[in-house]
DNA sequence: GTTCGATATTGAAACGATTAAATACAGCGA
DNA sequence: TCGCTGTATTTAATCGTTTCAATATCGAAC
C-alpha cells in the first residue's frame, strides 16, 4: 500500500520527460532543486535561466514572457541558487571574514552588530572568527577564511600583534581588508578608529568643568595602540587649561592579553592609589572595565562614587549604562564603526570587480562624552586640602 | 629593465613545461595556486594529489615517497584547497550556520564563544546570523544559510517565535539542527537547555538557607520558555520547605522583544513592589538584567543591597561578576551549552555522512549557584515584623 | 604461462552554476 | 538575393575539486 502511494505520485506536472535523475529525486525527496530543474520545468535552457535570474546584461534581450515563465517556475520549485557553484564560476563567495581578537571583550559585541547589520544589507554573510588573543589561532583562522574565499576581511583588534604576514597574505590574494580599533603600518589595509586624542581631551575637560583639579589617572597598557593618544589628549588639555598632572597620581596598566583584566587592574591600581594617601577628587580610567574596577575599589575603601570621587571611563561598552552607579564615559560609536568598515571593504570589492582603482583609507571617528552618574561637580565643602 | 626582470624569473624550478596558464600566473601574481599546480609541480596527477592531501581511503595504496613529494610541493607552493570547488563535488561546505535571536543580549556572548571554540576544533567555520528578534530577518537569514549550504544549523533563541517553517525547511534539506535555550515542538530538532526548574529551586533554597522568608519575585515574561519552569522550581521548593509565597510580592514581566528591557523592567517592577509597602528581605529576579534593574531601584530607594535586601539573578551573564554589588546568581553553563550543541550537530552530520541512523536529543544541563555579594543572611536585628 | 590479488596511479566524469561565443530568425535597406 | 542589425536563445567551455572505474606493474600461486 505504502509503496504504491510512493510510486504513483499524485502530481508530477513538470518532470514529464523524467529520466534517471528524476527518479533519484523522487527517492531522495530532499535533493536540492537545481537550475537544470528550473530550465526543464520552464522549457528553456539553463543559460537562459541563469541570465534571467541574475538579471545579467544579456537579460535585456530576453522576452518578458520568458522571464515571467522562468521566474514562476523557479518560485514554484523553490529554487535556491547554489552559492558554491556560483562562486566557483564567478569568483564571488558573498561572504566576508570577520575576525575578532577576543569576542568576550564587551567592546566587541556592538561592533559585531554593526558589521552584521551592514553586511546583511548587501546580502553578504559574515564568517565569524575569534582569535582568542592567540597568534597561531589568528593565523589558522586566516587560513580557513582564505580557503572559504571570503571576498573581504574585517579584523577587530584592540590588542595588537598582527604581523606583516597578514598584510602579505591579503595583498597576495588581493582581498580588501579593514581593521577596527587598530591600524596597520603602511597603507595596505584600511582602518577605522576612534579619535582617541579627542576622547582623552573630552574626559578631562568634563572633569575640569566640574571643578576637579586633583585627578588620578590609570593609563592603558603600552602595547595598546589606544593608550598613547588618549594620554596625549589628556596632557594637551591639561596644558591648555593650566592644570598640572601629579605624577604620583598616574599609574599605567601592565600589558596583558586578557581583555577582562581591565577590571582587575582598575581595582588593584586604585587600591594602590588610595594607599598613597594623596587626595584626589576624580579618576580617569583607561576604559570602562578599568573604571568599574576602580569604582569597586573606591566603594570598598568607603569612598563613595560620585559623592567623594568622580570616575570617567572610555568606550561606553553596553554594561556601562547598567552598572551602579552608571558610568560617565567617552563613547566610541562602535556600531557605526562596524558599519563603516563594511562600507569600506565593500567599496574595495566593487572596485576590483569593476577593475577600478581604489585606495585604502584611514578613518578617525568622533568620540562623544556620555554623562551618567559616576561624575559630579567637586564638593564645595572646603576639605579640599 | 623592469620588464626584463619580469620575463627572466630567477627561479622556476617546477613550472618547466609552462604553457599559457603559467604565463598568466606570472602576470596575475595573485592567482590562487590550484591542485593542478601541485600536480604539475610534484609530477603526479591531480587525482593522486587529492587522494594524498585528503588522506582519502585510497591513500593506503600510495607510496610513502609519493606522499612526501606531494606534500612538500603543496607546502612549497602554498597550496590551499578551494573550499567551494571541494564542496561542489563532496557536498561538504565545512560551515555551520549560527543564528542568534539577538546578539546584544549578554546571554549570547558566552554561547557564541562556546560554539566558535567547538567548531574550531573540527575545522568548521561559523556563519554568523543575527535575527534582531525579527521574524522576517530570521527567515531571510535562513535562506542565505541554505544558499551557502551550511552543513548544520544552531539557533540560539531565548525569545521564541520560531515557526514550523524552520522545521520544514530543515528536514526537507536534511540539515541537522540544534537549538540552545529553546525547544521546538516535535523531535525534528535537538535542543540544549538549562534545567530551569532546578535553577529556580537553587535560587530560593539559597535565600531560605540564609533565613529569608519574606521574598519578592519578579517572574519572566509568559512567552519566554524559561519563565514557567523557573517559577515551578520556586513553587516546588517553597512548598517542600513549608514557605508561603505572598502573591502581593509577585510580579511578572510583560512580553517584550528587547532583551535589555529586563533591566528597565526589573527597575520599574521593583519600584512598584516598594510602593506596596509590604516588607521583603530578598528578591528573586527572573534573570541577571532584571536583578541589576532591581538593585538599582532598591539602592535608589535607600534600600542597600545586600544589607537590607538580598537579590538573586539567573544566567550569570558576564557582567554579573562586575556589577556593584556583584550578583549572586544561578549560573547557566553557557559556554558548555554552545559546545554541546556543536557536538550534537556534528554527530548528526557524521551520521548522515556514514549513512548511519541518528536521533535528535534533548539536553538539560545543570545550573549552579554562584554566591557573590548581592545576598546575605537575613538581619537578626528583630525588626522582622 | 596464464590468472590472480595486491599495490600504485591516473583518466575522465561529475558537481551546479556563469558567460563568451554561436546560432536562429526577423525585418530591412541596397 | 545578399548582407546587416537587432532580438532571443542555446551550446559548450569553464571554475577546482572528488571519486569511480580503469590501467599498469609485479610477484605469487595455480
Amino acid at each position: 500500500m505504502k509503496s504504491q502511494s510512493l510510486q504513483f505520485k499524485p502530481q508530477t506536472p513538470d518532470d514529464s520527460a523524467a529520466g534517471g535523475a528524476s527518479l533519484k529525486r523522487q527517492n531522495g525527496e530532499n535533493q536540492a532543486v537545481t537550475m537544470r530543474d528550473v530550465a526543464k520545468s520552464s522549457g528553456f535552457s539553463p543559460a537562459t535561466v541563469s541570465i534571467v535570474l541574475n538579471n545579467a546584461p544579456l537579460a535585456r534581450y530576453i522576452a518578458p514572457a520568458t522571464k515571467k515563465r522562468i521566474e514562476v517556475a523557479a518560485k514554484k520549485l523553490g529554487y535556491r541558487p547554489n552559492a558554491m557553484a556560483r562562486f566557483l564560476r564567478s569568483k564571488r563567495s558573498h561572504s566576508v571574514g570577520v575576525m575578532f581578537f577576543d569576542i568576550t571583550d564587551p567592546f566587541c559585541t556592538p561592533v559585531l552588530r554593526g558589521i552584521e547589520n551592514a553586511l546583511y544589507q548587501c546580502s553578504y554573510v559574515p564568517i565569524f572568527a575569534d582569535a582568542h588573543n592567540q597568534k597561531n589561532r589568528f593565523e589558522r583562522y586566516l587560513e580557513m577564511l582564505l580557503e572559504h574565499h571570503v571576498e573581504a576581511l574585517i579584523v577587530v583588534a584592540n590588542w595588537l600583534f598582527v604581523d606583516i604576514q597578514l598584510l602579505a597574505d591579503l595583498s597576495k590574494r588581493n582581498i580588501t581588508a579593514a581593521t577596527i580599533g587598530w591600524e596597520m603600518p603602511g597603507d595596505a589595509v584600511s582602518s577605522v578608529m576612534v579619535d582617541n586624542e579627542a576622547g582623552g581631551r573630552l574626559a578631562l575637560e568634563h572633569l575640569h568643568q566640574m571643578g576637579h583639579r586633583k585627578i588620578a589617572f590609570i593609563r592603558g597598557p603600552k602595547m595598546l595602540i589606544d593608550s598613547a593618544p588618549r594620554w596625549k589628549g589628556i596632557q594637551k588639555f591639561a596644558h591648555s587649561a593650566g592644570m598640572t598632572i601629579d605624577p604620583a597620581l598616574v599609574l599605567q596598566l601592565p600589558d596583558s592579553f586578557d581583555p577582562n583584566s581591565g577590571f582587575e587592574g582598575g581595582f588593584r591600581f586604585t587600591e594602590e592609589l588610595l594607599q598613597r594617601k594623596k587626595r584626589f577628587t576624580a579618576l580617569v580610567a583607561f576604559d570602562d572595565l578599568t573604571a568599574l574596577g576602580a569604582i569597586r575599589a573606591l566603594t570598598k575603601a568607603g569612598v563613595n562614587v560620585p559623592e567623594n570621587c568622580s570616575v570617567v571611563g572610555f568606550d561606553d561598552v553596553p554594561l556601562s549604562a547598567l552598572s551602579a552607579p552608571s558610568l560617565t564615559t567617552v563613547r566610541q560609536p562602535l556600531e557605526a564603526m562596524g558599519n563603516l568598515a563594511v562600507n569600506i571593504v565593500m567599496e574595495g570589492v566593487n572596485a576590483r570587480l569593476e577593475k577600478r582603482d581604489w585606495n585604502t583609507s584611514r578613518h578617525k571617528m568622533n568620540p562623544e562624552l556620555v554623562i551618567r552618574d559616576s561624575t559630579r561637580a567637586v564638593a564645595l565643602s572646603g576639605s579640599d586640602d
